[in-house]
DNA sequence: TTGTAGGCGTTATCAG
DNA sequence: CTGATAACGCCTACAA
C-alpha cells in the first residue's frame, strides 16, 4: 500500500488543523464555521481524500462490517440469502465479509477466528452445527450473532431465524401420503445440522401418522458433500421401490434430480418427488417440481433486522427466535396412485399438476 | 464493542513487555527465548487473545482483505465465481468483502468508494462498464485491480481475465446456421458492457458470413434488469418468427426460458436455443439445453492469481489480459431444419441431441 | 534477549 | 470556533 492522502494533508491544504477536518467529516461532532467547512470540503475534493475506516474504527471502537458465514454460495439457497443480506447491509452502509465453509467445521472455525480478529460488529451465519465454543467466544468478545436457517443448540446467546422445517417436511410427506403413496423415501442433511434433524422428524411424524412401518432404509441422511451418484444408486436399489421421495437436502437436490433423469427415472410416473427450496430450476423441469418453498428474502431480512437491533442498543437483549412458515407449492412432480401397496394408479391427480399456487398446512 | 483483551493484557499476564508478545505473534520478527515464548503462548491461550487485525494493518500498511464486486450473487454465474474466489482467498488467508451492484453504476461507485476507505489490498470485479474514474482512483491509491468476465476499456491499469465471448457467440450462431437456421435472434446484455458488445459482434460476424440480411430487429440488447416477460413478448412477435435464438444474457436466460415454456413454445421444435453459461438447470430441462460453457473456476483462479502476483511484488507490473476459450456443449435444444427459408425439417439432427460432449471452434 | 518510545490515521478532550 | 494533545492496538527501531 503506497502512501495515500491523509487527514493531515487535507488539513494542511485547507490551512486548518486535522481536528477541524475530522469535525467536518463527522458532521455534528463539533462546531465549524461555514467558511472553514467549505475550504475543507474543497480540499477534500481536490485531494480526493478518502478517510481510513480502519483507523477510525480503531479509535472509535465501532466497526461497520458484518460477517456472513455460509456453507457454499453456489447453492442457490445460500446464494439468494447472501444476495439479500448484502443488499440490505449496503443500504445500512455496512460491508459484508463473506466466508464459506464447505460444510467443514474446521474451515468454519477458522472463519470465525478471522471474523473475531477483524473485529467485525456482528455475524450472520448458517452454522454447520459444531464449533459451539468458537461461537461463544465470538459472543464473549461482544460481537453480535444471528443464526439463520440453521442453529447451534448449545449457543444460547445467539438469535436465530429459521424455517419451520419440521412442519415443512411433515406437510410434504403428508401430501405424498394423501396422493396414495405409502413407501416414501427421505433424503435429508446430516443429523448434526438442525435442519437435518427437523426435516427427518417431520417426515417421521407423517409416516407414523400413516401407521406404516417406519423402514429405516428409507431414511437417507447424506452429508452435504456426499456423492449424489452413490445416493441415487442406494435410492434406486431399495426394494420394494419407494414411490415417493422427499428431497430435503438442498445441497444435493439438483444433482440428485439430474442423476435420476440420466438414469431414466420417470418423475412422477415412476417416482413422485417433493423438493425443499424453491430453486428456479424446479420450474424449468417437465413437469415442474413440487417444492417446499422457503421464504428466503424474509429469512435474510429478519436476520439483518435482529442484528441491527442488537447493534443499535448497548444493553443485552435476551435471545430471540423467529420461526417462519414454509409453503408447499404444487407443480407436477407428484402423482396420485391407488392406495393398494404402492402400485401405480392410471392417472395423475390433476389437482397436483401444473399448479403453481401455494397450499399451506396439510395437503 | 466491549473492551477486549489486548496485547498489553497478554504482556502483563506473561510478565513481559508488549514488544515481546508482538514478536512471538509474528515469528521471525525478532529473537525471543524459548521459555519466554512459551509463557506468552500460555498467556495468549488462557486469555483467549485475538490480535486486532485492523490495528496491525494501520501500523504495517498492509491489508489481508480483498474486495469482490459483482452484480448479483443469485445469478449462478456470479455465484460460482464468488464461491471459487472466496475459497481460493481463504487458502491464502484473505478475507473477501463482497459488494453487489445490481448492475447499477451508482451502487457500483459507492461500493468502490467503500472498498477504498476500507483500504483493501486488492479488488476483483465484474464491472458494469461505467465509473472509469472511480476505478482509476482505486488504482491510484495503490489498490490492485483485476477485472473478471467484463472490463472497462478506459481503465488501463487493471488486469483482465475474461472469456472470448466474440468467438463463443460466433460459434453458437454458426452452429445454428449449420443446422439450417437462417433467421436467428440474439438476446444479449446492454452494449455498455464488454460482454454485451463482444457477443453481439460474434453473432453479427456469423450472420454476415451466412450472407443473410442483418435484420436489426433480431438483435435484442436487454438491460440486465429488464423484464423477461416483455422481452419474450417482443421475441415472439417477430415476423417472420425466428427459428433460432442465442440467449447471451446470462442474467435473464433462466427467466426467459421459463417464460417461453409457459408460453408453450416448443424447444427445439419451434425454436432452437443456445444459452450462454452452463448453469446446472440447463441439464435438467427436457431436452437438455445446448450451452456455451464458460470456464468459471479457471476464470476465478486466474483472477486471484493475477491479483496475488501484483500483491506479492512492489514494482509495477504491466497490464495483463487473459482470454479463456469457451466451449459449445451440445445437448438437445437445437434442431436441424431444412435449408429453405426457415421451415422446419422433419427430424432432429441426432448429432446435436442428447450429447454432452464438447466441441470447440466451428460446429 | 528484552524493554522503551514513537507513530500508523483518526477521533475526543480540553484549552485557547 | 479552533488547535494541541492524547489515546485506540499494534509493530519496530533502537537502546539497554
Amino acid at each position: 500500500m503506497r502512501q495515500v492522502v491523509t487527514i493531515k494533508d487535507v488539513a494542511r491544504r485547507a490551512g486548518v488543523s486535522p481536528a477541524v477536518v475530522s469535525r467536518v467529516l463527522n458532521a455534528g461532532t463539533g462546531p465549524v464555521a461555514a467558511g472553514t467547512r467549505q475550504r475543507v470540503l474543497d480540499a477534500i475534493k481536490e485531494l480526493r481524500y478518502r478517510p481510513n475506516i480502519g483507523a477510525r474504527e480503531l479509535k472509535t471502537r465501532t466497526a461497520n462490517t458484518v460477517g456472513l458465514v455460509l456453507a457454499d454460495v453456489s447453492n442457490h439457497f445460500f446464494a439468494q440469502l447472501a444476495d439479500c443480506v448484502v443488499a440490505r447491509a449496503r443500504e445500512l452502509g455496512w460491508g459484508v465479509l463473506l466466508m464459506t465453509t464447505q460444510e467443514d467445521a474446521g474451515l468454519e472455525r477458522r472463519s470465525v477466528e478471522l471474523l473475531m480478529e477483524k473485529r467485525v460488529r456482528g455475524v450472520i451465519a448458517a452454522p454447520t452445527g459444531g464449533n459451539a465454543a468458537s461461537w461463544r467466544q465470538l459472543r464473549d468478545m461482544g460481537i453480535d450473532l444471528v443464526f439463520v436457517d440453521r442453529s447451534v443448540p448449545r449457543v444460547a446467546a445467539a438469535d436465530v431465524v429459521h424455517v419451520d422445517d419440521e412442519d415443512g417436511a411433515h406437510t410434504a410427506t403428508r401430501h405424498l401420503i394423501g396422493q396414495g403413496h405409502q413407501r416414501i423415501a427421505l433424503l435429508a442433511g446430516p443429523p448434526d445440522t438442525s435442519t437435518g434433524r427437523a426435516r427427518t422428524q417431520g417426515y417421521r411424524r407423517a409416516v407414523a401418522e400413516l401407521g406404516a412401518r417406519d423402514d429405516p432404509e428409507l431414511v437417507l441422511q447424506a452429508d452435504f458433500r456426499d456423492d449424489a451418484t452413490a445416493i441415487c444408486r442406494r435410492l434406486l436399489s431399495l426394494r420394494p421401490a419407494p414411490t415417493g421421495l422427499v428431497l430435503a437436502n438442498t445441497a444435493m437436490s439438483e444433482s440428485v434430480m439430474s442423476r435420476l433423469r440420466e438414469a431414466g427415472v420417470d418423475v412422477p410416473g415412476q417416482l413422485s418427488v417433493v423438493v425443499f427450496h424453491d430453486a428456479p430450476w424446479t420450474r424449468l423441469m417437465t413437469p415442474g417440481v413440487s417444492v417446499v418453498r422457503h421464504p428466503v428474502p424474509e429469512l435474510a431480512q429478519h436476520a439483518v433486522d435482529l442484528l441491527v437491533q442488537r447493534l443499535a442498543t448497548t444493553r443485552p437483549l435476551r435471545r430471540r427466535e423467529v420461526a417462519l412458515p414454509s409453503e408447499l407449492v404444487l407443480r407436477g412432480s407428484v402423482r396420485h396412485i391407488s392406495a393398494e401397496g404402492g402400485r401405480h394408479g392410471p392417472a395423475a391427480d390433476p389437482s397436483a399438476i401444473g399448479r403453481d399456487g401455494a397450499c399451506r398446512g396439510l395437503s
